[in-house]
DNA sequence: ACGCGCATGTAAGAAGTTACATGATTTC
DNA sequence: GAAATCATGTAACTTCTTACATGCGCGT
């Protein structure tokens, strides 16, 4: 459901399979993915829906393109979505659960690594997102509160995931601090 | 896969399908969850697979516990997830769909009444969360530098969680004045 | 007798991933 | 001629969600 009605976003103008791939890749979409496979399907049974059509368009390059349109129906179904409450999903952190199950090993030598190198993650992914930000407000110069809607709502949503990351990065370097802590205290033990 | 070893984890001691359950479902498990019609059956091909053995134990309440154990081959399983990379998974955020989306609505109200919904939210999770890490520090007096493991990687998880939202929350508050900016600013220009 | 929490599962379907199959055009 | 990019799809499989089915023991 959730990916018909970001497919539908992405259709602010007409597109094809492939160009919507893209999208997800490229740029600051930093919030949703889908594999091509499962895009082509999903184009589909939204057109049986009613919410798309579609028609075929030479290609400059390679076969041709479908490409598809957002009906009425399909803008409605969007902004029925977009009236509604903010949609928090469900979140799955892997890297939360190697984390807390580290404790097992009892070896923080290895949490301290591993706490390093998520903070190194988390870093390249902010340098990413702030790259897209500063090229966004070269695009428009000016104080943001007088952009356009598209420009202003792009640069809200790239603010939200800077923040995360942020606050993800804070908290990483205090627990490093917290394991050197730990790590001088058993050395005093092992001495005193 | 994930959902394998997210059980292996768990499995620290021993627990049926429905305990487990509760451990997703409660407390700081913040990053993982899962349908007991799903837990059940993966917990199945686990044994089959042999990470797990189990055996009926009666309950003082209710029909008899199928218990699980890990194997030393669950164990190795989970240890081998632990000594590789930080699993990042993959992010799918519908609310950051929404709030680009939003865009083309051109209603800056309505952003600004949704980003003060996702605060809000944001807001009552971090409460949430902040209560888990005091009550991890009020069953653990003292510097966390001297905690046990266990403990000390809960601690860990949660303030990687409470960065996260500290930091959403921050761009939120910057998103509204920013939107309120822009209001006070067409303000003008009408009446300029 | 009824509802609630405990407890285990199956079945059907939606969503997502990985692999396979095909073929055109451009660049090296 | 080989590799890369463009372009569309199908098939098989895994994962996740929703709904269904069953039954015990306790409190009211």
């Amino acid at each position: 459901m959730a990916l018909d009605l970001m497919l539908l976003g992405l259709l602010r103008d007409p597109a094809s399979g492939y160009d919507l791939r893209r999208e997800f890749d490229r740029g600051p979409r930093h919030f949703w993915s889908a594999h091509l496979s499962q895009i082509y399907p999903t184009l589909q049974r939204m057109e049986d829906r009613g919410w798309l059509t579609s028609g075929a368009e030479p290609s400059e390059k390679g076969p041709a393109r479908r490409v598809y349109r957002r009906t009425p129906a399909g803008t409605a179904a969007l902004h029925a979505w977009l009236r509604g409450d903010p949609d928090l999903g469900v979140e799955r952190l892997p890297y939360i659960g190697q984390l807390v199950f580290l404790g097992e090993l009892r070896d923080r030598a290895r949490t301290r690594v591993f706490v390093a190198d998520l903070r190194d993650r988390f870093d390249a992914y902010r340098d990413f997102l702030r790259a897209s930000a500063d090229a966004l407000r070269a695009d428009h110069p000016g104080d943001p509160a007088g952009w356009d809607d598209d420009a202003l709502h792009e640069l809200l949503c790239l603010e939200i995931g800077i923040g995360a990351l942020d606050g993800k990065i804070a908290a990483c370097d205090q627990g490093m601090a917290l394991l050197d802590a730990s790590s001088a205290e058993r050395e005093e033990n092992r001495h005193g």
